[in-house]
DNA sequence: TCTGGGGTCCTAGGACCC
DNA sequence: TCTGGGGTCCTAGGACCC
């Protein structure tokens, strides 16, 4: 810790960052059609027929958690999971498992009418995913504290935005409220699900220190084993460690996860941009060796991938496959062109040829790639603005106008109590006079 | 955790150029 | 024919994320 004292003045550059996580959006989704599920374990998945356990789960309510159903899972053994109804005492209204196939659609249909909250709330957006965001919002609310000085602006700058989604569209969510954007992506998984988190700037450091490594986003599984070695258990740890050991065993990556763990993060919220690949992948029921089946299935891919880059107007230089040989072996090979193409015969013919390598192997997963993405040539009719990037049906906004608004006069909303019902937001930006370009154009 | 699908970024080695 | 050093592009693999 620097010796910051609890109380000590919040510095003037102090950003306000939000990360805006849904809590088992797809579930959640499905409860919002089917208000009958609420409450009961809820599992989202996909590929799963019957007869046939190569699915996996894509998300699992929180009660469906209770029972050891994890995200990732196969799908059969979340299911096995999960009680099933002649096993529920008739006496007793018992929990009883549910299993619904993933709805793409009607998922980004709802998560666009989130996005569009999270839009009308901060200048810059960052749409990580489906569910998921980050918010700058330094210039719409404040770290000054409230009432007796435990609280601030910001809280409930957050409050009001959670609510509004939970009332306007019906999903849960997870927010976190933090200086950067690394410690308010932690703080939104702080207190899943529907949690607020804030961690004011002069908290950082005891906010971060005593939580495991892995909780810092870059964490994986390999990691943190190798933190491990290294007797670096938690942030703290890390915080602490000799940075010129961590950059040899790390590289590059160390020294952002170093700084991480330190609560020092200075990347800017910025839109998200174009893809830098596209692809598709499918597994076999069963692997196999059948050359003719694995042709089959990359041309499916190819043609698939084709047409996906087609439709968002990309072309693509590089063309590439992906191999997944028992045990889980995974074989990528690519071959480039000597300029940007949109011909989807090419993609084809091309990861044949790359296939060929692979003509006698056992292979349980077969991909196809298309990256040196181009977006030039295509769309100078303008209407590629609505042609969504990230989550797909949100609607891009047309950031550079909006970001050089000035709208740091009145922006600061209103502390909003816990529970307390909150007025729709544009009666409210009605009230308060507050308006930014971008929400009433 | 015997493992789905769609992505991102980093690294290392080789080819090639000056 | 031996040799240095810097830069860039490409491929393959790995770790990680949702």
């Amino acid at each position: 810790m620097d010796g910051q004292l609890p109380g000590a003045t919040v510095d003037s550059e102090d950003r306000i960052i939000l990360h805006v996580d849904m809590d088992c959006f797809y579930a959640s989704c499905e409860r919002l059609r089917e208000p009958a599920l609420e409450g009961k374990p809820v599992v989202v998945g996909m590929g799963y027929e019957p007869g046939e356990g190569h699915g996996a789960v894509a998300t699992a309510s929180y009660e469906a958690r209770e029972y050891g159903v994890e995200s990732a899972q196969a799908i059969g053994q979340a299911l096995d999971a999960l009680p099933h109804a002649p096993d529920v005492d008739d006496d007793h209204d018992g929990p009883v498992g549910f299993y619904r196939s993933v709805d793409m659609d009607f998922y980004k249909s709802v998560a666009g009418d989130v996005k569009e909250i999270l839009h009308d709330h901060a200048n810059t957006v960052r749409e990580v995913s489906i569910d998921e965001a980050y918010l700058d919002v330094t210039n719409r609310t404040s770290w000054d504290p409230v009432d007796s000085g435990d609280r601030t602006i910001a809280e409930g700058y957050g409050r009001h935005i959670k609510q509004q989604i939970s009332r306007e569209v019906g999903v849960p969510a997870s927010v976190g409220v933090a200086p950067n954007m690394s410690t308010a992506k932690i703080a939104s998984d702080f207190d899943k699900p529907n949690g607020l988190t804030v961690v004011r700037p002069t908290e950082v450091s005891a906010f971060l220190d005593p939580l495991p490594v892995d909780e810092i986003h870059g964490v994986g599984p390999v990691t943190a084993r190798e933190l491990r070695d290294l007797s670096i258990e938690t942030a703290g740890d890390l915080a602490d460690a000799d940075q010129g050991v961590i950059v040899d065993q790390f590289g590059q990556r160390g020294r952002e996860l170093y700084a991480r763990a330190r609560g020092e993060d200075d990347r800017e919220v910025t839109p998200q941009g174009r893809p830098k690949s596209l692809s598709r992948e499918s597994a076999f029921t069963e692997s196999t060796a059948d050359s003719e089946a694995k042709r089959e299935k990359v041309g499916a891919l190819a043609a698939d991938v084709a047409a996906r880059a087609q439709s968002r107007g990309a072309m693509y230089r590089t063309i590439g496959i992906k191999v997944v040989t028992p045990p889980f072996d995974v074989n990528t090979r690519a071959s480039s062109l000597s300029g940007p193409v949109d011909e989807p015969d090419l993609v084809e013919s091309v990861a044949l040829d790359l296939l060929t390598e692979f003509a006698d192997d056992k292979v349980r997963k077969l991909g196809v790639r298309v990256s040196n993405l181009d977006f030039e040539g295509q769309d100078q009719a303008r209407l590629d603005g609505f042609e969504s990037t990230g989550g797909g049906g949100a609607i891009e906004r047309d950031v550079e106008s909006v970001e050089t608004v000035d709208t740091s006069g009145g922006q600061i909303t209103d502390w909003v109590e816990e529970g307390e019902s909150t007025e729709s937001d544009t009666k409210r930006r009605v009230r308060d006079g507050q308006s930014s370009l971008g929400e009433f154009e």
